[in-house]
DNA sequence: GCTCTTTACGGTCGTCGTAACTATA
DNA sequence: TATAGTTACGACGACCGTAAAGAGC
C-alpha cells in the first residue's frame, strides 16, 4: 500500500470515472488504472466493480472511501504544517 | 514522501535510535538513513540533529512526530478494517 | 462506433544490501 | 576503541508512458 495508491483511488471513486481523475494527477489512464489494481491486489479485495462502464464502487471500496480521504488530509496537514516556516524564525538561516 | 519514509522516521524518532528501529522494519541502517534523508528532502528541513550520536529530534521533527504517528494508525486501520470479510459473504466465490 | 479501462512492452528511475568511511562518546 | 550513522556502488525491481486490445453503452 502506497501513498500514491490511495490517491488514485480516492480521486477516482471521488470523481466517479478513471479517466477524469486521470489528468487530475497528471498521469495517464494506464498508470491510474495500474495504481488502482495494485492497491486492490495489496488489500485483497475489488475495489471497483467494473461490470457497469463507469466503474461503481465495491463495498470494500465504499468502506476505504473515507479512510483514504483521511490519510490524504494527513498528508496534506505535513505538508501545510511541517514544510512551513519552523517555530524559532527570527534570524534563522535554512540550509 | 511515502509511507515507508515516514514509518522509518516514525521508529526511529519513537525508539531513539536508527540501530534499534532498522531490525524493527526489516531493513539495514543504510536503508532506515536513507529513507529518513529522503523524507528531509521531501520536506525540505532536518528532521533529525546529527551533532550528538544517538541523533536527536529537531523542532521540526517533533511537530512530524504525531501526524506520521497518526497516518500510520490509519494505515493500520485500513489493513485491519478493509482487507477482513466483506459485507455480502454468503455463496460469494472471490476470483 | 465511441468511450472507458486493461494489458504488453521497453526504458528509466528508484531502492535495496554490502561494505567502506566518518565521527562521537 | 567501540558504537552510531552516512556514503559509494553495483544490481535488482518498480514504475511510467506509448500503443494496442478488450468490453460496455
Amino acid at each position: 500500500m502506497t501513498l500514491k495508491q490511495l490517491e488514485a483511488f480516492y480521486w477516482a471513486a471521488k470523481l466517479g470515472r478513471m479517466s477524469i481523475a486521470a489528468p487530475r494527477l497528471h498521469v495517464t489512464y494506464a498508470t491510474l488504472a495500474r495504481r488502482i489494481a495494485d492497491l486492490e491486489e495489496s488489500v485483497g479485495a475489488q475495489l471497483f466493480d467494473r461490470s457497469s462502464k463507469p466503474a461503481d464502487l465495491t463495498s470494500t471500496g465504499r468502506r476505504l472511501f473515507p479512510l483514504a480521504g483521511k490519510i490524504l488530509d494527513l498528508k496534506e496537514q505535513i505538508s501545510n504544517e511541517v514544510v512551513t516556516v519552523p517555530a524559532a524564525p527570527k534570524y534563522v538561516e535554512l540550509r
